[in-house]
DNA sequence: GATGTTAGTTACTGGTCGGTAACATGTCAA
DNA sequence: TTGACATGTTACCGACCAGTAACTAACATC
């Protein structure tokens, strides 16, 4: 009962000594693995720098999670949301507006990009920290990947693009290019705050025929 | 004498018990790192998978380098040089003409990113690898790109461009796009095969008023 | 108040990591 | 042949890793 543990200003770590129920823990957990994953690198960070930040028990990691992969995989399926909540926010700012749609993502993506602790792609992160292409984290990226091509796909047909693929494609690599620079030029400098325009210049240039956006 | 190794076939792994002379050794254990490290990451490989691939012992290691940070970096400056010999291998196809020459380059790069395991840029890798800006490697990467930057920047305002600075910013945003794709997309597929195009839009678009290339 | 369930605690396993010490062995020059 | 020196070999260090076992403490339910 007397707790004389004492929390750090500023940290998200929770206190010892206090019990948790499971859902909680797996909340805490998962929050836990999030900043540490995103922010140190998966392979990098230990399971007991997870279960300490989350003020949880190692066992309780082990009753949520069958395995520290497991837990790799329930913060990628978060880091997925996360990415696809950004893409939708930004889109439904311009509702039937295909060609603005896709204008915003990249408005937003430098922005979020340019901040200090930016850590760039975690799907791209995790594919350099794992070298095995059949590993599950892997496949998982893969699938991500596509699905976001899938959507980028939609846009730029519904904007009347001469050449949606084309287009699509050209902006995905313009995405991948955001992230990888963020980390190997500075933050918040150069090419990162150059995408917008070069965006706008492939969708102008790829819709000058039919102006649908 | 009686050396019973046996090399498994298609490695160049080298064969124990001879003994070896201290530079020679010194370029084994500098192209088992770069095969090692570049194909499953800096931090992944221990020394002792290096020492064995180079088929020299351990001590050998720590009496050529002073640490594996230091490794690392020898690493680093190998693919440095690696990669700047690519670029110049591309521009010097089409001397006295800047936008051919980048264009050359795309072209380069793209068929080379395209083969089965190709693992990117080893730079964006080191720098997920490394969540430290201040780490020796993180810092070796900043100046990597810088001078990548500088000599895009050459090529641009030598082709003539309106804004050569923002070319050169688009350009090396699609460089870095193409590499992270390699790795988030399948291999050889999809946004990849896009960039020499989208080089070409680019470049054509930046230099419509002087055809200086 | 007894019981079952859940979480926390401590300690441990077997393995790998980067790095080092002590010693054996080979090569070369004198 | 002898000595010097660079190399290879073995064994080890302390630290960390993912994962587990045995036990204790808190809780809810009856």
């Amino acid at each position: 009962m007397s707790d004389s543990e004492t929390l750090k200003p500023g940290s998200t770590r929770r206190a010892r000594g206090t019990q948790t129920a499971g859902p909680e823990a797996q909340q805490h957990l998962l929050r836990a693995a999030d900043e540490l994953f995103y922010r140190e690198g998966v392979r990098s960070v230990g399971v007991d720098a997870v279960v300490e930040r989350a003020g949880v028990n190692k066992m309780s990691l082990y009753r949520q999670f069958s395995s520290k992969d497991d837990l790799v995989m329930a913060y990628l399926e978060r880091k997925d949301e996360q990415f696809f909540g950004y893409v939708e926010k930004s889109f439904a700012k311009h509702p039937g507006e295909p060609a603005r749609q896709l204008q915003q993502y990249f408005d937003d993506l430098a922005v979020r990009a340019s901040v200090e602790d930016y850590r760039g792609c975690p799907f791209v992160n995790v594919s350099v920290e794992f070298s095995d292409t059949t590993h599950p984290a892997r496949q998982f990226v893969f699938r991500n990947k596509e699905r976001l091509m899938a959507r980028l796909l939609e846009l730029t047909t519904a904007a009347g693009a001469d050449d949606p693929v084309a287009l699509a494609n050209g902006l995905g690599l313009m995405i991948e290019g955001v992230y990888a620079a963020s980390q190997t030029y500075g933050p918040g400098c150069g090419p990162i705050l150059a995408a917008p325009k070069v965006a706008a210049q492939l969708i102008a240039a790829a819709c000058s025929g039919t102006q649908a956006g």
